[in-house]
RNA sequence: GGGGGCUUAGCUCAGCUGGUUCAGAGCAUCUGCCUUACAAGCAGAGGGUCAUAGGUUCGAAUCCUAUAGCCCCCACCA
């Protein structure tokens, strides 16, 4: 067998991709086994891969593939979100480019082409993930617009309003102009802005006085109804009852007094709109007061407005401003700071209005989602996110799930011509209610009318863990009794409202049971100087391209390395290549341990170096299986793939190859190799979940392989006994010895291939002497001996209580070794003073934990030795 | 306006219930090496009064209190 000299991504990521599909390994059904279930939080149909899926995909995947390994069942579940009003945006834009207009198509016309839309572009991100080694169980693939999961969230919303928590209502919501349709709550972003504060004068109806007032936006003046002042307020308190003159329009309104009027603010005087401001509509409800809507649903002026109509808000806002300084009213015009609504998708001003949706009453669902992550039943990760859950929990509010759209699911609402309706599960279900109600039995279809709008997107993606698996259809069926709860669900902090707390309300209500054990909220990526990725700056480098360039498992590695739980990524394609150069590392290992035999390098039975080698790493290994253990349990996976990457670099290829690497033609021996092929076997297996495509190929090449044996589906290390600090105490020691060595080259100039000799004084001999050929080699040092005094003429260093002379033809300078050997004496007895200071401290020694205390003696028995080595030292250095 | 978080080497970050093996890692920098696995590499090195000021303590990066700066979330101030 040949092995290629360099490792090619690209040809082996397709090989076995493939071959886990032809195997089958990603795939799950219910056994006897405990399952470990991930669901995919789905991407919007309308989705482009970015870095963000990068990351969190790549997260799924590593927990998924471990617990495989473990021996759980594994299921990941992919999908994709229907994105209601993102897609039919993307739809409606993309037939407006056709030159067709929507609303010239009929309903079914244009789910026509939202269908075909969908058929066409939907799913290309989840093939996209396959080239990043997603392992999910394709089959499962659910999209939340398919007949089943469509069904559910009908039979969901049934149940509500049977329950009473939906139910039909007028009130102030947040309106999308361009989208023409309610949006929630959790779709506003409000972001800071600059706006000019208008000071206007309304004229009293008698007399010449005037009361001004501050708006910013002037084109609602038409929709005014009302002055309100703070009755407590000096200033106005003598006109409360009278009238003003509403400018523009001219129409004469009351000034009333409410005592949530803040005087301090503007002018102290408000205007009352409630057609177009929550305050104001909550004022008029309370006084009684008429609704002027002055907009139409797409924010043009309105009939109604009696003035500048069919012009755009914002024009008209000009245009009112211009009028009320050619009527003479306008007194100033202020610049202040202000909040302004954004609609999510579509970036349009948002306009608070008065409209008839559909709402499902939080508040009593939402008692115990907030009990099951307050007491950790839902684990989240990092805890902080818990607090912000906590306040929205509390203070949740009617959700608003009606959207003015046509593409998700329809609302299970018939009307009559006389506005009552039936709420079913289908039109045949609705006829025969419909019959009930009007107890008339010729009622047909054709005197109904189903509610033309859909429910929000989120109404379908909160079911996501019980929908997914038929439970809401069918709660007792095989699958979701056995994969329900889900293990972790991994998701970004930004829809822990829409999606997270809403799942876990569900979840509760539906299966009286959470729908995940933990949550791991992952960061933001952003660029390295830290702006968030997005398209605007052209920052976001496309997924495809990074493993093209670097290969799966490196870009894998890229993002995984520096991205700990909750906190932001910054993300470099450095970092990938940082992979790569990991990857390369690896092969080359590869390529040097399987070579000994290939080439026939093994010719020994026994080892030459008594195993010391293969002792220190297994011992090496046993130490990192338990620090990786405990990161993983922790949901540290930047810090358990750091781990994995220094045992390897450092532990494994630096130190431990170096090590049994025959120099010249000694050869390998069996016992090594044999112990370093199982070595390499661990560390590929631990490694896999997180770079699966490179170990994978590895394993099959570090041994003859059965048809069934696949580093996906092998066992992951377990740590199981300790590591031997004794042993690895005693390595260290020799590991920092042949530092020293290479250090006196380094500071001396001396070349590595400049053979020397050296000395040590130690009361260990026989721990030099077991290691003595790996020192020879790794220190090129051609003799060792031991000496009982200091050695002249030589560069000197000491580790723990042993002290290494090199002889060297370089100039030594007595004065810099004392000088070395003084600082560190001082060094030691500070040290000794505290660690005294403690002992002699009756409350330290009261309080402190047995093992501190223990500790602490060692490190005085230690420090008192190494004390007393120094000073003989520095004593025969004066001599 | 309310709530939460952050501030540790040039950069990105680890540092749990306070105890000189905690002052760390990776990257970057510097020095020397093309040593037959790897220059995508090897061997070394330098670098931080742990934001500031107090306090608790025998002892604080670690706990408390203020201050400054940065970030995030929530909120109907016209």
């Amino acid at each position: 067998m040949e092995i290629p000299k360099t490792y090619d991504p690209e040809t082996i990521e397709n090989k076995w991709y493939a071959q886990w599909l032809d195997k089958g390994y990603f795939k799950s059904s219910p056994d006897e086994r405990t399952p470990f279930t991930i669901l995919m939080p789905p991407p919007n149909v309308t989705g482009v891969l970015h870095m963000g899926h990068a990351l969190n995909h790549t997260i799924q995947d590593v927990l998924i593939r471990q617990e495989r390994m473990k021996g759980k069942n594994a299921m990941w579940l992919p999908g994709i979100d229907h994105a209601s009003i993102a897609t039919e945006a993307k739809v409606v834009a993309l037939l407006k480019e056709q030159g067709i207009n929507k609303n010239d198509l009929t309903r079914d016309e244009f789910l026509a082409h939202a269908w075909e839309w969908k058929n066409k572009y939907g799913g290309i991100i989840l093939d996209q993930l396959k080239k990043l080694g997603a392992s999910c169980d394709w089959d499962r693939t659910t999209f939340t617009m398919d007949n089943q999961y469509y069904k559910s969230v009908i039979m969901v919303f049934n149940d509500l309003y049977d329950k009473g928590f939906i139910y039909k209502g007028i009130q102030m919501v947040n309106w999308d102009p361009l989208a023409k349709t309610a949006v929630s709550d959790e779709e506003v972003i409000f972001k800071d802005a600059n706006s000019v504060l208008y000071y206007v004068k309304y004229y009293l109806t008698d007399g010449e006085d005037y009361i001004s007032i501050a708006t910013t936006r002037p084109e609602t003046i038409p929709g005014d109804v009302a002055i309100c002042v703070n009755p407590n307020d000096e200033r106005y308190k003598h006109l409360i009852g009278k009238t003003v003159i509403v400018p523009l329009i001219h129409r004469e309104v009351p000034i009333i007094s409410d005592l949530g009027i803040d005087i301090e603010f503007g002018t102290g005087a408000l205007k009352v709109t409630p057609a177009h401001d929550r305050y104001d509509f909550e004022l008029g409800k309370k006084y009684n007061l008429q609704v002027i809507d002055v907009f139409t649903s797409d924010g043009k002026m309105s009939e109604k407005a009696g003035i500048f109509v069919g012009e755009d808000r914002f024009k008209a806002r000009k245009l009112a401003a211009d009028q009320l300084e050619s009527e003479g009213v306008l007194i100033k015009k202020e610049q202040i700071q202000n909040n302004i609504g954004y609609s999510e998708r579509t970036n349009s001003v948002i306009e608070p209005k008065l409209s008839e949706q559909w709402f499902c009453n939080m508040q009593k669902l939402a008692i115990p989602a907030l009990e099951a992550v307050m007491s950790d039943e839902v684990e989240f990760y990092p805890a902080k996110y818990k607090n912000v859950y906590r306040h929205w929990m509390e203070n949740i509010r009617d959700w608003c799930i009606s959207r003015q759209l046509w593409w998700g699911q329809r609302i299970p609402v018939w009307y009559f011509s006389n506005g009552q309706y039936v709420v079913a599960l289908n039109e045949e279900e609705a006829l025969a209610k419909a019959k009930l109600l009007v107890e008339n039995d010729n009622l047909t279809l054709s005197d109904l009318r189903q509610d033309d709008d859909v429910l929000d997107t989120w109404f379908s993606s909160w079911l996501w863990p019980i929908a997914t698996l038929n439970g809401i259809l069918e709660p007792n069926n095989k699958e979701i009794n056995y994969y329900y709860p889900s293990d972790t669900l991994v998701t970004g902090p930004d829809i822990i409202f829409f999606w997270v707390a809403r799942m876990i309300t569900s979840g509760l209500e539906y299966r009286k049971e959470e729908p995940f054990y933990d949550v791991y909220f992952t960061g933001i990526v952003r660029d390295s100087k830290g702006r968030k990725m997005s398209k605007q700056l052209g920052n976001s480098p496309d997924l495809l391209d990074l493993i093209k360039k670097f290969g799966a498992d490196s870009v894998r590695f890229g993002v995984l390395v520096s991205s700990p739980a909750g906190n932001d990524l910054l993300f470099d394609e450095k970092l990938c290549e940082q992979g790569a150069n990991f990857a390369n590392k690896i092969w080359n290992a590869f390529r040097l341990v399987r070579g000994w035999e290939l080439n026939g390098a093994i010719k020994h039975k026994s080892s030459r170096f008594n195993l010391k080698p293969v002792e220190w790493f297994s011992n090496k290994l046993k130490h990192a299986l338990h620090e990786i253990d405990d990161y993983i349990e922790e949901y540290k996976l930047s810090e358990a793939l750091t781990s994995i990457y220094k045992l390897i670099w450092d532990d494994f290829c630096s130190t431990y190859l170096e090590m049994i690497k025959p120099e010249n033609d000694l050869g390998m021996d069996q016992v090594t190799y044999e112990a370093t092929i199982t070595f390499f076997e661990k560390l590929v297996a631990l490694l896999h979940p997180f770079m699966p495509f490179l170990t994978e190929e590895i394993w099959h090449l570090l041994r003859e392989r059965t048809d069934d044996d696949f580093c996906i589906i092998a066992p992951y290390p377990k740590p199981e006994e300790k590591a031997d600090q004794i042993i690895l105490g005693k390595s260290s020691r020799i590991i920092e010895a042949i530092t020293g060595v290479r250090n006196i080259r380094n500071e001396s100039n001396i070349s590595p291939k400049m053979a020397l000799d050296l000395f040590i004084r130690s009361d260990d001999e026989m721990l030099f002497r077991q290691w003595e050929p790996i020192i020879t080699k790794m220190a090129n040092i051609t003799n060792i001996d031991f000496v009982k005094i200091q050695v002249t003429g030589a560069k000197s260093f000491t580790v723990k209580t042993d002290t290494f002379y090199v002889p060297i033809t370089v100039e030594i300078d007595p004065e810099t070794e004392r000088i070395k050997l003084s600082d560190e004496l001082d060094y030691t007895k500070g040290f000794l003073r505290t660690v005294m200071a403690k002992l002699a401290n009756q409350r330290f020694i009261d309080n402190a934990r047995p093992d501190v205390l223990d500790k602490e003696m060692q490190k005085k028995a230690d420090a008192e030795a190494r004390i007393i080595m120094l000073e003989q030292s520095l004593k025969e250095l004066q001599q």
